[in-house]
Parts: structure tokens; sequence; C-alpha cells
DNA sequence: TGTGCTCACTTGACACTGCAAGCGAAGCTC
DNA sequence: GAGCTTCGCTTGCAGTGTCAAGTGAGCACA
């Protein structure tokens, strides 16, 4: 395992993790490993389509005339606006999203979830949720969920803003 | 936010999340995103590594002769051993790791942590459990870092074995 | 009006990753 | 001990990500 128990030899004395810390830490950077990569997994096998990409539509589906601007759909999917326009454009050649010029205002360029897009989302949101719900509420008693949650805001809180991206309980 | 609850026209008919679990699935795929990124960017930032070659490292660190096997320390360190031959290359080219035939298999080959990689680890070791500390503990509770070791131990028993990768439980 | 700035986004260069094919070393069978 | 298979690792290639530079629309102020 990665040192995080005190090395033989340590320059300065920060506060090591305790046995329990270690532990906690090792089930946590696991989960951080490998729950994302199942989760890319099935809708990769399912539905061909990267978690991000997948995000980005059931983002789109949600708004309103299925259109958003460029930048806000990133926020939303807690991408860059490069690893978004990349992903529009792979979408876009499979025809499930196209761009369009805001009329009112030609600086930001709007993302539309076209029919095929909806029915994508609408075909492959089952399955995904399904998955979640197997690999997370499950495996977990009630009372782990609602920890989970507010053990996330936490962790959240504590990075801090990410520049550009939503602030700390923003559900937007 | 992406489609978690039930959309308007539904084919199946799974488990939609209720508003709880979609609260925690925010919460968790939030951490999810940018905890591993907040790691990785302290990492980058105050010694020029990425996570997963400070985990190649660090492990090594703990290895007897500071020595292993390459894919013993893929395993450990949650990579394919496509990722950690590119990493030993790159942590090689800075003098870090070198690579050695294993004398009793010309078939393995062995890792092994110069003295300069050794002091590499020492060096960086101390800021990167503060900053777990920081983003992890420091902001939960006691009881709340024990459950989440539970919680992580939970879900990775959901996800199961990888394909040539730890089993469950095996701290190793 | 025009010059220059900012803003939202895209694009080019480059880095990292996984898949699958390739490689040499061991082991197995005869 | 020749030939095949298996094993552990590396490598070519394609895909996806970031950073920084580029583009074009709007805005501000002379």
């Amino acid at each position: 395992m990665p040192r995080y128990a005190r090395p033989v030899e340590a320059p300065a004395e920060p506060r090591w993790l305790d046995d329990d810390e270690s532990q906690s830490w090792l089930a946590l950077a696991g989960m951080l490993v490998w729950l994302p990569d199942a989760l890319d997994a099935q809708l990769q096998r399912d539905a061909g389509l990267s978690h991000f990409e997948y995000q980005v539509m059931a983002m789109l589906s949600m708004s309103p005339d299925r259109t958003r601007r460029m930048s806000e759909v990133a926020e939303l999917a807690n991408g860059s606006l490069t690893r978004l326009s990349r992903a529009v454009d792979r979408l876009s050649k499979r025809g499930w999203v196209c761009r369009r010029p805001d009329p009112t205002d030609g600086r930001y360029t709007l993302a539309v979830l076209t029919d095929a897009g909806w029915d994508k989302v609408v075909q492959t949101a089952p399955g995904h949720v399904a998955e979640v719900r197997r690999l997370v509420f499950d495996p977990l008693t009630k009372a782990q969920a609602r920890q989970l949650s507010d053990i996330g805001a936490r962790i959240q809180r504590a990075i801090g803003p990410r520049d550009g991206c939503a602030p700390p309980s923003s559900g937007a």
C-alpha cells in the first residue's frame, strides 16, 4: 500500500494516518478508482457512451427545449469546456446533439439534444440507474446512504470552489 | 443534473432514485470527480508526480529491498500492467525507479526504487498525507470516517472482483 | 466609427490510457 | 531437445484528456 503510515525516516512531522484512518482511506481510494470505472463500463457496454457523454445528454434532456449553453453544460457535467467541446463533436457525429449559435448573444453556443438523442437517453437511463442502484444503494443501509450524502458534501466543501465550477451546494 | 429521476417517457420501469438517493448520488458523483482531481493537483504541484506515479513509488518504498515484480506493483497501485509499464518508463527517466530482470524467473521484471526515488518519496509523503487529511478526515466526524470505511468496502464488494486485481479485502 | 478589450468557444500540440498484438523466457510433452 | 503453449511484460495504435494559443462576437470608450 502507498505510504500513508509513518515512513522510517520522516523529514517533517505531519500527522500520519492512524490505523482506522488508513483503513478508511484505503477503502475510499479503492472506491475512487473502481466505481467510476464500473459505471463507465456499464454505459460503454450497453450504450456505447462514456459516463461524461451520458451526463451531457442527460443534462440536456432535462433542460428547457433540450437546449443549454455550452458553458453551462460543462459546469453541470463537471467537465472543462474543452472536454465538452470534444464530447459534443462526438455526439454530433452520431446525430444526438447539435450546436446552434445563441440568437441573443453570438458569443454563446447552444447545445441542443436532437430527437434521436432524446430517444437514446430514454433508452439508456434505466440501465444506468439500475447500475447505480446495484453498486451503490443496494449494498448500503438507508442510514449509510444518508451519511454518504453528508460525507460527500463535506469533502466537496473542503476541496473548495473549483474555478468556474458549481459552488458547494448548487444543484442547478 | 443528469437524469436519475424518472424521465417523462420511460420505456422500462426500473426503480428510479428517490429524493434522498438522488441527493446522495449527486454528492457521491461530485466527490468521485473532484477528489481524485484535487489529490492529483496537489501532487503535481508540489512534487511533479501523478497520484498513480506516487502510489507506485510509495508502494515500492514499503517493499522488501524496495523491490517488487511489475505485476504486483500494478495490482497494488490499482492500475493495468500497460499503465504501470509506461509509468515506470517515466520514473526511470527521472532516475527514481529502475527495472531489473528477476534472477529466479527471467519472465518477471522487478521494479526497484533507487536511493533518489526513496528520497523523493520521503520528501513527498508528508505533504500528500496532509492533503488527504485536509480533504477527507478533517471535514468528517470520527463516526463518518469509520462509516466511510464500511461504505467503501460494501461498494467495492458490489463491484466485484476485477480481473486479475486484488480480491475484495486483501490488503496485500 | 474604430480600436482594443473581454468573453465563449474551438483547435493544435502533446500527454496518458487501454486494447491487442508482439516479444523473449519458462515449462510441458513427446 | 524440438516444438508448442503459457506467462509476464512491452509496444503500436487509436481514443480521449489538458494546456495554451487562436477565432470571432460583443462591448467600451475615444
